[in-house]
DNA sequence: GGAATAGTGTCTCTAAGACAGTATCTA
DNA sequence: TAGATACTGTCTTAGAGACACTATTCC
């Protein structure tokens, strides 16, 4: 291997992270977006993101996480990784990497009003600086795929959560109806949900739906099926 | 977002990339490994790795097929991004950033000899320089889930290729028996085999097995099935 | 009781695995 | 012809989806 950078001639690189938060509103998945304040791509939405700061981030998971409180105010969401961009073009201002992290989060705990976060359809983005539009969908065919054969969904809804309301999440991600039958044996091999002794009362004239809390251990640990939600 | 970090107090971060290169021996995954020239970690083995060069390299993958042409002199294998590793501690020369890819190969396209490289399988890997052991454990981890569901092992298999031992290679990768029957017809589903006329000695007293080359279509590309190779 | 949604029992259908048969080569 | 491995037809079995029936609430 070379020696250090500092010590080369490789110019430095640009390192950020950025995070693709998303949400559920109005059964829809939505991504955050904030405007951006400088140049470039002054006042179009982006990605929450920002510098790695080396002195205070121990990784690069804890600048994303770092970002996402100071910028959305968001303390502890199921935070991955998605993938990492890199390139002399995506930035004008040089070569650029950025370690793009994908969090969930229920929409009640959003503090839209907080900066100027907004919040966009997934399936209808407005134009985005960088190549931030590439980025969520990517993010959004990932937590699709997953969807599919684990409990990811499930950091979209706020405790405690019944059935039919937590197959209405899962359809929303998925963009298609479900077997209620299947949906229920699955979430139960899952085994990541006990019910909660009570009832909650749907608001309407019919039978209330058993309300159910994430088991400990599932805590922002994902769990997964053998086969699948559906197929 | 902040100033550039040449014009702040951002200190530089080092960005590499480091390549995965599996293939397989005796009907086993190892992974090509190279002795360390410098320190830090000097004579230890460590995966083929290197600074990104911001001027030849238009993107981390660009960077990443440099490192394989130069160390293990390669062209053009089935390459894709893994994870990113970062952080403060995995290199004691400072904040780093390692783009990771693995890239899967035919043993016979391997230059051994070429430099120092080695060859270590993957499930008995020698102490290894930074945090090069996980790094390989989480690449073997998705070549064996990718394979459950793609077409990903052919790439470790020279052309023509005939399916008992397309599955022979499957079973060593995905490290279990398949039921014949049904890894016919899998492949058969993915579709990007087709049969060569001729058939192939087994250097045995048996029936020839017919033979088969990717479609055009499938080079380099991966093709999945709905369900996997087994379940 | 009627309407509405929650929850369940069971049949069907699809696809994976088991098994055994046929095919084709060498010695 | 014996032995070995390639290939294939078909039965069994497991799991996903369809459907209908029961349960429980409010009006």
């Amino acid at each position: 291997m070379a020696k250090s950078p500092t010590t080369t001639n490789h110019p430095a690189v640009i390192c950020t992270v950025d995070v693709v938060l998303l949400t559920l509103q109005d059964d829809a998945l939505h991504v955050v977006l904030l405007p951006r304040k400088a140049p470039p791509f002054a006042d179009m939405p982006a990605l929450p993101g920002g510098y790695i700061h080396a002195q205070e981030d121990k990784t690069a998971w804890d600048a994303a996480a770092r970002v996402l409180k100071d910028k959305a105010a968001i303390a502890s969401p199921y935070l991955e990784q998605l993938a990492t961009y890199s390139g002399a073009e995506r930035d004008p201002r040089g070569w650029s990497v950025s370690i793009v992290y994908y969090a969930l989060v229920p929409s009640e705990v959003l503090a839209l009003g907080h900066e100027d976060l907004m919040l966009a359809p997934v399936s209808r983005l407005p134009k985005l600086a960088f190549d931030h539009k590439s980025i969520i969908e990517l993010a959004v065919s990932r937590v699709r795929a997953k969807s599919q054969y684990s409990s990811l969904p499930v950091y979209l809804c706020s405790e405690p959560i019944t059935l039919p309301r937590l197959q209405a999440v899962y359809e929303a991600v998925l963009g298609e109806p479900i077997n209620k039958v299947s949906f229920r044996r699955k979430m139960d091999e899952l085994g990541m949900l006990e019910p909660v002794e009570g009832s909650m009362e749907a608001g309407g004239a019919h039978r209330p739906a058993q309300v159910y809390r994430l088991r400990k251990e599932f805590r922002r640990e994902l769990s997964m099926v053998a086969r699948g939600i559906n197929s």
